[in-house]
DNA sequence: AGATATACTTTGATTATCAAAATATTTTTT
DNA sequence: AAAAAATATTTTGATAATCAAAGTATATCT
């Protein structure tokens, strides 16, 4: 076969096996390692200065409104999320992020900060559009291509 | 913030937390729905044509032996993997793959091996060069500065 | 031969997940 | 306004993935 498709299947192989470990390995240091990359997701999904409602934040991580339960139990019991009621609605569950929580949300945006600036010194401008334009092309085959298939 | 920094941040952080559910989607179609998008990692791993002891699949999957034993049992009761004993070292398993654990190698290869050509064809030679490129800086990024913060 | 090392499995615990049942509250219908 | 239906969430029961530590069988070393 041709060198770029070996190169290009090592890759991202490698990066699609691997991409969540090494991730994991990068955010749970020392301040936050009573926590998962899973419980880091939750957190992200919550978002800073406001209350979301459980199905919202279930159907942006796209599980079941009991999975969510379980997780943000585990995360109000750690201390990163508080839960409140609705006023309006006494159904409604509302979520935010403690202090505790936000630190916690500000160390995954700064990984992800880190990692996109180191990429992009690597890279001039050029290249850079480049990779963008790649990048695009897995997505489309993702949502376009494999959707059709289920 | 720059462009193409918010592009690159937006579709990274998009692959990097959907890639497996994609994979998985693409990947557990009918002939191979009883099994886990794990299952078929583990799969990959035991190869074709080749027995292999627990021990080095665990180290190739950076997994515990006891996880993958519990995986191994599952595989070998839906009928994908054989358990043989080495008649060398009797302590030594060694698994392999049955015809349909060898069904389900190609399934997942062929899969690769589509995402990849549909990638190829989206961009032209230089392109592709520049991806091939971009990547290793990612590879790079996560086994070099990740691994030495930890 | 006895002690130590190695390869693997088993056990007990935790986390993530789902579907379905249960609970509480709101909205709609009659 | 009471009853029925819908909605938001939690709880329950099951399964899978994971680890560390204990247990079993076999091989190697002294």
């Amino acid at each position: 076969m041709n060198e770029a498709y070996e190169a290009l299947n090592d890759l991202l192989v490698k990066l699609f096996n691997n991409i969540l470990t090494y991730e994991e390995r990068a955010l749970l240091t020392e301040d936050f390692k009573d926590i998962s990359l899973n419980d880091m997701h939750v957190i992200e999904a919550i978002g800073i200065n406001q209350k979301r409602n459980m199905s919202s934040i279930a159907a942006v991580l796209e599980v079941t409104v009991g999975t969510l339960t379980i997780a943000m139990n585990n995360l109000v019991k750690k201390g990163y999320v508080k839960r409140s009621r609705s006023a309006k609605d006494r159904r409604v569950v509302l979520v935010s992020l403690t202090d505790k929580g936000e630190q916690a949300y500000h160390h995954h945006l700064d990984f992800h900060d880190g990692m996109i600036k180191d990429i992009m010194k690597r890279l001039d401008g050029e290249k850079l559009d480049v990779l963008v334009e790649a990048l695009h092309s897995i997505q489309d085959y993702f949502t376009v291509e494999v959707k059709n298939e289920k």
